[in-house]
DNA sequence: TGTACATCAGTGAACGCGCGTTCACTGATGTAC
DNA sequence: TGTACATCAGTGAACGCGCGTTCACTGATGTAC
């Protein structure tokens, strides 16, 4: 059964595991799912925190191409943003054990390989485009967004209403598109408070 | 040792492990660290759901005041929302334990009491004085960028800057106070696109 | 005032489980000469 | 071509651990009469 060698079967096992169960992995049920014994996993991870490493990173793939494919096609700059977005979200929707997994904690993953910068470029060139410098003060409050309510979504704290996350997408894609370079009025009264 | 009933001490006991290990609660952990049984919980807690329900909830408690005490003392309505912004990711990074918890699963904890939607009160209130009504978009996506933002930076996948931080709060802030209720212009091309 | 009884909070042993990792091993494959 | 040896992937038993929950119990407190 180990056609393709082991350490991809591994990785592979893992996403079924995190897709059917939707809990924590364990190495030992990796391991049983990939109808090996529990100590072979070892000959090609060197504990369990590097095969989770490695799946997380087969997740992060996932997502970067996800925002490829989200922002391709000739959509306007704040089009191919809320797209960039709602893909981010359905990605945590469609695989929540895995995303989980890629968000735990980066300090935990040995990073041979790392995806999630990649991810990451996708999203925030596109938001260079719409504001039209490269400071990251929009990229990541991008990213903070599509991160909150994805999480929110699997937390079960937000309605899962498509239609309902692309207004609240919209709105800040809108709001990103009209802010100015400079934003030194925040201590101006406001005329509705 | 059980003075003020076991209950209050079990929900203190587990806060401290929280904040001490960081790691997930046990209920064999929280008995011990309270100076009781392993089974002594079960008098006050239907299982050990309940009782992290109940330690969630006392977390929720914690954010809404929180939210409260920025968003008081007579600043503008966009700096109220960005103290509320600030406080609410401070919140995550002073109890990272805690607030994982509290954003696990809403479906999996007892609704015994529930202090979270006290805390997004707050927030919405704020955001609705900004928007001059309240249609729960502009919230949702407040809601959003404060949550993503405070997860991305447990997960050590941004930089915990304090400035930075505020930065962008401020943009996204800036950027709600000038959207306009109607945001149909989306599809229109953009000028730096 | 005293007795009988119910209630209640907490105990302590035990069940059955799955975990990550160690250890010594097996047997197949490749390679040097 | 054959022999000796090293390498390597995977095995299977075991260690020690902590877990959530069950069960039957103890002993203190309150209450009815």
């Amino acid at each position: 059964m180990q056609e393709a060698g082991l350490r991809a079967v591994l990785i592979a096992a893992a996403l079924v595991l995190l897709e059917k169960d939707g809990t924590d992995l364990s190495l030992r049920s990796v391991a049983r799912a990939a109808g090996v014994s529990a100590m072979a996993p070892y000959r090609h991870f060197a504990d369990k925190a590097a095969l989770l490493g490695a799946v997380a990173d087969s997740g992060f793939a996932d997502l970067r191409d996800r925002l490829r494919t989200a922002d391709a096609g000739g959509k306007t700059p704040v089009a191919a943003l809320i797209a960039q977005g709602m893909a981010y979200i359905d990605m945590a929707l469609d695989r929540p054990a895995l995303f989980r997994l890629m968000f735990a904690d980066a300090r935990l993953a040995t990073p041979d390989a790392d995806c999630s910068t990649a991810a990451y470029a996708v999203l925030a060139a596109r938001v260079a485009a719409i504001t039209g410098d490269d400071r990251p003060h929009a990229a990541i409050a991008a990213w903070g967004i599509v991160h909150g309510l994805a999480m929110l979504s699997l937390a079960a704290r937000l309605p899962s209403d498509r239609e309902e996350r692309e207004r609240v997408l919209t709105l800040f894609a809108t709001g990103l598109h009209r802010v100015p370079d400079r934003t030194a009025d925040v201590d101006r009264p406001s005329p509705t408070g």
